[in-house]
DNA sequence: GTCTATACCGTGATAGAC
DNA sequence: GTCTATCACGGTATAGAC
């Protein structure tokens, strides 16, 4: 029908990842990818094994070019003058904001449930993440401990833990308890209030005095 | 069989319980509870009308009473000495961790439960909760009015939304990314953690100067 | 009112024909 | 690679016994 018809892995994942971002991962059936697809039922379990393993397929997709993204971020960062806390923070903050912005890639749709999967640190991909992005963990250590000298390891871990808690669930755009915002309907996706308000807010918290 | 028997509702909401702390909202099934208390599968549906539902009344029945230490808490900070905001935060924290050392009322693992569910907005407590606690909200909000008298409406706001956002984040122990804090497997339950870290984490943030 | 047995439909997964 | 048929399991609804 369609002259322009991709193969059926690359449809799949296509589908899959609006219905993903639309619905959740609980919301959307394998007969509802298969059917807008134009493909059979079986074809998910053919080409990817499982659901959850295309979950996985979908989210890496996006996830992988990301991490590289903020690598290159803090090359540059590392290589040009004195870098800043604030500097390392936005290194991290700035893809994200780059990714929200492009539809091509998922949009902020694809943020937001990248977010959401990460902070309810989703059984599909509990094992996979931690391990296979051990890098992007060392590299942002490392950097901290450039910028915060002051602290001990154990103090720095636990900061950039709660940092990157408190900014994922911002990206995630739960609203927590939709508590305290109830004058503005202001949602924390919003560009502008992440540099405004989330940024802040972390940076003062990381680079407050150690406790003796 | 057993003499000391309880009705049915009562066998379902502790049976439950036990097995939605174990198991999650998704991994338990009706008929793994109805099995376990006993009871036929179709009594959930005749005592509570729906598994939604049945959540729901398992969750408020720890929540409610937790809801009212925080305000007992607030009641007596307000007519002590002049409040401050570290004093703010413990009539938070203190209740949640009271309730975590009492297996009687769900203990540790359901504060995980309860935080991971307000963390995840979860679908079945959208509604109710942000609308039946209300007070809860306004009196916080009011409270942080009067130690952060430096603050606009909307820069308080957004610190108490984050604030609020890395403490259930911490208590419900997903460690994001499982970064960071590789060196020790320490929990982010851990109450002595949670004094030592996340307290001073918080009210660095809180009291942060106003950006002009 | 309470409880039981049972049926209904949607889910992910899989074996086997083509 | 693809498709059909079938499976076990999920939440839910209801008729009927006590």
């Amino acid at each position: 029908m369609d002259s322009t018809k991709p193969d059926t892995t690359s449809r799949i994942l296509d589908v899959s990842e609006r219905l993903f971002v639309e619905h959740g991962f609980e919301g959307t059936s394998l007969r509802m990818i298969t059917q807008q697809a134009g493909v059979n039922l079986a074809a998910v379990n053919y080409h990817f094994g499982s659901k959850d393993a295309l979950f996985e397929a979908v989210f890496l997709r996006r996830l992988a070019p990301l991490i590289t993204a903020c690598l290159t971020e803090l090359d540059v960062l590392e290589k040009s003058s004195t870098p800043t806390v604030e500097g390392l923070v936005m290194s991290f903050i700035r893809p994200c904001l780059m990714l929200s912005k492009d539809p091509s890639r998922g949009g902020a749709m694809f943020v937001r449930l990248m977010s959401r999967t990460l902070v309810e640190n989703h059984r599909v991909l509990r094992d996979t993440l931690s391990q296979q992005y051990s890098v992007f963990v060392d590299r942002y250590n490392a950097a901290f401990e450039r910028v915060l000298p002051g602290l001990s390891a154990d103090e720095r871990a636990w900061r950039m833990h709660f940092s990157f808690s408190v900014m994922f669930n911002a990206f995630a755009g739960n609203d927590v308890l939709k508590i305290f915002t109830r004058s503005q309907v202001v949602s924390a996706r919003d560009p502008d209030m992440i540099v405004k308000h989330l940024l802040p807010y972390v940076v003062s918290a990381l680079v407050a005095p150690a406790r003796g």
